[in-house]
DNA sequence: CCAAAAGTGTTTATGATACACCCATGA
DNA sequence: TCATGGGTGTATCATAAACACTTTTGG
């Protein structure tokens, strides 16, 4: 190919990512929020962002702001959105592509970066963050709960091992509504991507829960067949 | 708010957005590409698409360059995914924000731009197009077909009045299946989104087939109670 | 021994699938 | 009258939902 003339310029403009981060503490769903300590909007709360370098792509750019704030690399990312609206931003003509991570709290011993002040907060009762982050959660969580239908997102939020009383949970809080138990268990033994161990986990209760992990062989056998954990969403 | 210093501005970057331009001719679900006009890439085909300017928004945007090419305005146009592989383009770093358009075919008397060349293709046979097109009108297709379990896409790709059988091929040809006539009738019925009309399209039979019409009003009664039309995909 | 959480099955209801014949009409 | 596409109903099967009691054990 011959030499060929660059774009016009004139309308370049930066392009961000922000990061929707939902973390599972064991008993109810998260969302990670930090405090700016910069214009605009300091002192408010926000989702975690930053911009697109020419050197990266937005994947890349997610997995940077992610590994910033926690620590954590090879997290589960998914572009969720992408923010145009021309006065979003009110320093400069910004998009903005939006991602969700899904974390489990304890799994890793998050080491929240001192950099920011950044809070868990319960993902029905968290502050208004900053220009259209709000969107941007909600829009979230939609996708994570038709996700949580037709994929076992359990292997990102939860432990390496976990009783079904903590999957159960997980799912109640995802979708903020109670789920029978016989019917839960039943249905998530019957998608056959669970390995029960002989260990017990005795923190909650005399009895003892039997702890279960995942096996990622055994989901990617059986997801030619389709994954579908049925919850009635009324 | 005092003056606030705009971004630093050495990673701003070109964003364009490509159109994945579904239409439905009453017979099979097709798709619009152009011959590019241009370098680089003359002669090859490809989505439609432009440029963001700093004046629009991304749906402003998609809207734009839909107009241009089609001359239709108010046309369903749903953001799809951001691409941002580094040299996607060859030509200059760009972001390109897909979205896709539904389009019943002759329902507008399509006036193709003779600024393009442009050419409908079957769903299931069409050129390989340039730089990452062909990812993005896969995953256009696999949302299309989500949509189409979930939502009466009918509203956008059929003419305002059509046959059931018209509404099956759609349906046949979006998902590349047979689908059981008597099963497919029942379940469309009982969705109550349709008004069945007293003409008959006599154009394909002696006997004619009943003309039916899209009730907005009645799918806006009955979404809350969840729209969804399984259609069982082997 | 008892409080508290873990564990376990059955029945019913709903919806999906499979399947085949009659109808209306213009040529 | 007959060829062609239009229109219709039922029986079976699979899965979701509703529902309550027994087990275990540390304190």
């Amino acid at each position: 190919m011959n030499k060929i003339k660059r774009y016009n310029s004139t309308d370049k403009v930066m392009v961000a990512v922000d990061c929707i981060i939902f973390g599972f503490d064991n008993e109810r769903l998260k969302l990670l929020l930090i405090k700016r300590s910069f214009e605009p909007e300091i002192g408010k709360w926000s989702l975690m962002g930053g911009f697109l370098k020419k050197s990266e792509n937005l994947d890349q750019a997610a997995a940077r702001v992610l590994k910033n704030l926690t620590g954590l690399e090879n997290i589960y990312l998914e572009q969720l959105y992408s923010y145009s609206k021309i006065d979003r931003d009110p320093v400069d003509r910004t998009i903005s592509v939006a991602y969700f991570a899904l974390i489990s709290i304890d799994k890793y011993k998050i080491q929240i970066s001192k950099d920011h002040d950044a809070k868990w907060f319960d993902i029905n009762d968290y502050p208004k963050p900053i220009f259209d982050h709000s969107k941007m959660i909600k829009k979230a969580l939609v996708r994570l709960r038709r996700k949580a239908l037709t994929y076992p997102i359990g292997f990102e939020l939860l432990p390496e091992k976990f009783t079904m009383k903590q999957l159960q949970d997980l799912y109640e809080s995802i979708f903020n509504k109670e789920i029978d138990k016989r019917n839960f268990i039943s249905k998530v033994i019957s998608l056959n991507v669970l390995i029960k161990t002989e260990e017990k986990d005795k923190s909650t209760s005399k009895k003892g829960a039997f702890l279960y992990r995942f096996d990622e062989n055994k989901y990617n056998e059986n997801k030619k067949q389709g994954y579908n954990l049925s919850i009635k969403l009324k």
